[in-house]
DNA sequence: ACTTAAGGTAAGCATTAGCTTACGGTTAGC
DNA sequence: GCTAACCGTAAGCTAATGCTTACCTTAAGT
């Protein structure tokens, strides 16, 4: 019923992708230029410009201009709405998880 | 490095359909077998059974035979691979939010 | 034994999605 | 002003994937 519970959906898409965790997990260590994420990937950099573009529009990552290069860096809002979308389901996994334990029902 | 980042990706993989979300939300509401599932689901049950085996295999869901009927739970392995892969980006996040609210640098 | 219910699997199809090449636009430097 | 660096976007292609229909197996009921 959130807000962000909707666009979890986009995050979740966003990171089902090898190729987009890769550039997450490197921003993961410090702000980079696309150029620069580029290099080192074995995709070519407009592949990296839209993979960034989805990353962005899933509040994964935030971008910023600076002079002729935009410094991409994650974004916390991101991780959260995954984060509470996860804690949504939470409740359930650990009532089974303990009916597994008790093992009282079903045998 | 850990096995449970490996199949991190299994698991973002399959959250990321929106069908496979709307079964994985259903069982979240408690045990349900595939016919039950797939009642209610703008799919076919053959439909249901496959996104059932991509779950089952990334370890969010399991299966417990039941006579002819099989009925399928929320597993919690899946959703602790998900949250640790996320928990390594929290530290990352929150430096990257710190930078935002401090606004000393860069401005 | 026969029938019915329930569900996994195979084959085939249509849509999506990621990648590349090519191009256009903006900024820094000479 | 001209050139070079950096990056986003468009067009097009290929591979993956989600869906359906059809079939087969297994278990329960009569």
């Amino acid at each position: 019923m959130n807000a962000a519970m909707i666009d979890a959906a986009a995050a979740l898409a966003a990171l089902a992708d090898p190729t987009r965790r890769q550039i997450f997990e490197r921003l993961a260590t410090g702000p980079r230029a696309v150029g620069d994420i580029a290099r080192g990937l074995p995709v070519t950099r407009p592949a990296v410009s839209q993979h960034l573009a989805v990353l962005k529009s899933a509040g994964l990552v935030k971008d910023q201009a600076a002079g002729t290069r935009r410094i991409y860096e994650i974004d916390p809002k991101g991780l959260g709405t995954i984060r509470a979308w996860l804690d949504q389901f939470w409740d359930s996994a650990l009532a089974s998880f303990k009916d597994e334990v008790e093992g009282t029902k079903g045998k």
